[in-house]
DNA sequence: CGTATAATGAAAATGAATTTCATTTTCATT
DNA sequence: AATGAAAATGAAATTCATTTTCATTATACG
């Protein structure tokens, strides 16, 4: 099942679109790998998300575009996403390897409530000043920093007072 | 293998490890569970190691002190000392479920390097208050919090000059 | 002590991640 | 457009950490 999302976010433009398989297709170039048709609907069907995918659900919802694409193809395209930056792994707690779209995002982080795993982006600048301060101070080339909150959302929080 | 680490630790004192022990049965008692040597040794390998364990490396020390002890009962004292607090997983890009303890810690974070596994820990009580923060705005019941930065530590940082 | 209940650990099961391999597709070169 | 070398694909097999099962052993309460 898909994570439930809390955020407001537009659908990337076409020219979003484009800019980002444009990434991807130089980096398939320098690495000496071809374009195909699967590779194409792969990286189109993850920009339109917003969501922490496993390999399994974006799977799931490439099958919807194109019924012939294998498992396989999703897994290791992700990984090509993943090494020219436009997707990054992100570690939740439940142990699956899930990946967000890294492309024309700002640097955000994650609240998670541990009870019905929705899932809210916030933006804060303060962290980003962090990483910075703390990689100099442990002379760290510092290049992408996770910062997850875990805790109990409202909703959440009235169901459990209703059932007590 | 087991991660590098970058700290200045002292192993933990007799009283606090009464004091850990002490918490781990009561907890035993408290959902009906029993006493025994097995839980007792690996508790006591826990909480002398300061490194993010797996449960096999956890397993593989505990086998240097009572080679009886099987990787099963390993695993399930894991997880019944991540129900007490003493130790919590950290989700680690590698995919591998890790523990740390989390008795007596002040609340802190880590510097991982993408080269070497290098972690370093920090402290940034900063960091703690945007926790709060966060929280409060977003209407989350904030309980704990993840935060790790990304980057190349300094001697890798050397080696690939070098090889350059 | 005796007995009920839980713990143990070896082995089996599970399930996600990864690899293999026969077949198909891409693309630079005719 | 045709060719062929190199890569991609996807189904199936494999790997490997995690979890469960189950027969045996240990704990602790009366």
């Amino acid at each position: 099942m898909l994570q439930r999302r809390i955020d407001d976010h537009a659908p990337p433009s076409r020219e979003l679109m484009r800019e980002a398989q444009d990434i991807f297709y130089k980096h398939l170039k320098r690495v000496g790998l071809k374009h195909t048709d699967q590779r194409d609907t792969i990286l189109r069907t993850f920009l339109e998300t917003r969501d922490h995918l496993s390999t399994d659900e974006l799977f799931r919802l490439v099958r919807k575009k194109e019924a012939k694409i294998g498992f396989t193809t999703v897994y290791r395209t992700l990984k090509l996403l993943a090494e020219c930056g436009l997707a990054s792994a992100v570690p939740f707690p439940d142990g699956m390897a899930r990946y967000e779209h890294q492309f024309n995002r700002r640097n955000h982080h994650h609240m998670v409530c541990t009870e019905c795993d929705a899932s809210v982006e916030f933006f804060s600048p303060e962290v980003n000043k962090l990483e910075e301060e703390i990689g100099r101070k442990y002379h760290f080339d510092a290049t992408r920093h996770n910062f997850q909150i875990y805790g109990v959302c409202e909703d959440c929080r009235k169901k459990i007072r209703r059932a007590i």
